[in-house]
DNA sequence: CTGTTAACCTGAGTGC
DNA sequence: TGCACTCAGGTTAACA
């Protein structure tokens, strides 16, 4: 489901309800995620102990609690956090529950079960699996110089080298097509071929577009939804995801849809070189 | 090392 | 209605 976007709408979204609040409980469903769901430290590490800090990292959202612990939750494809009344019934797929000490709760919710939790401690190394990661799109290591060097001699498409969290974070297939569209970019081009310009454009382009899609709240295809269950709109700005036969909104070609590394590539034939 | 495929899982949509 | 099939916002082990 979500990219950087729309787990940073969420982040955000959540960050007033739940900082400085106290977990009272945390209630575990029978299924297990992508990782086993560490129920003994949920118990033990995170129930009883009170929110800190809520941040995001990659598509990550770390919650930092005052007993020295932080709960990571990664959403996987169609992960949900939400908060509720404790009193407002239960949906299908709530596979966590996180009850607060104000009478609300957060609810985990994930049809596919391709997110998981983490409890770690919160030490000044990062730990799997957050030290593998690449710069956030806003750091300043992310650079035209950093991503020239890392490119060189590979063959690559763009799109798989845009997608790939140890070069980037963040960017996921519905955004890794709209920048590559915005900076004129096809996005099989060959890593290794591209300029330092070139670089410079998808930094730029990569900032704007990340921007404006946390602007507008996200992009709701079928099911995401920030924590009060409101849709994002940035779907309405899409220039090519799924608008493959429509004809491009800059200059009214047909937009194409090719599969690359298995996932679905949008582009415009004739905008992208 | 490089790059792609398949797998994890459920549900929605399509075509017959 | 039912059935078979394809596809979906992420990640990663296994493979060539």
């Amino acid at each position: 489901m979500p990219e950087l976007p729309e787990v940073e709408v969420i982040c955000r979204g959540l960050r007033p309800h739940v900082v400085g609040r106290r977990i009272q409980e945390v209630v575990c469903g029978p299924k297990e995620l992508r990782l086993a769901v560490p129920r003994n430290a949920l118990q033990k590490q995170i129930a009883g102990a009170t929110i800190m800090k809520l941040s995001r990292r990659a598509k990550y959202l770390l919650f930092d609690m005052d007993n020295g612990r932080r709960l990571l939750v990664h959403l996987g494809m169609t992960g949900r956090l939400g908060i509720f009344p404790a009193k407002a019934v239960q949906a299908l797929h709530d596979h966590l529950i996180f009850r607060l000490d104000d009478g609300m709760e957060m609810r985990y919710n994930d049809t596919r079960r391709f997110g998981f939790v983490v409890v770690q401690e919160r030490t000044g190394q990062e730990n799997a699996p957050l030290a593998q990661l690449g710069p956030e799109p806003f750091w300043p290591e992310f650079s035209a110089e950093y991503l020239k060097k890392k490119a060189a001699g590979r063959l690559q498409p763009i799109k798989n080298f845009l997608m790939d969290s140890r070069v980037v974070v963040g960017i996921g297939n519905i955004y890794a097509s709209e920048i590559l569209f915005a900076a004129g970019i096809l996005p099989t081009m060959p890593i290794g071929s591209l300029i330092l310009d070139q670089w410079r454009t998808i930094i730029t382009i990569s900032r704007q577009v990340l921007t404006r899609a946390i602007e507008a709240g996200g992009t709701t295809i079928s099911d995401y939804v920030n924590a009060s269950g409101t849709p994002g709109y940035f779907q309405l700005e899409l220039a090519v995801y799924g608008r493959a036969g429509d004809k491009c909104r800059k200059c009214r070609a047909i937009i194409e849809k090719q599969t690359i590394a298995g996932r679905a590539s949008y582009f415009c034939p004739r905008c992208q070189k």
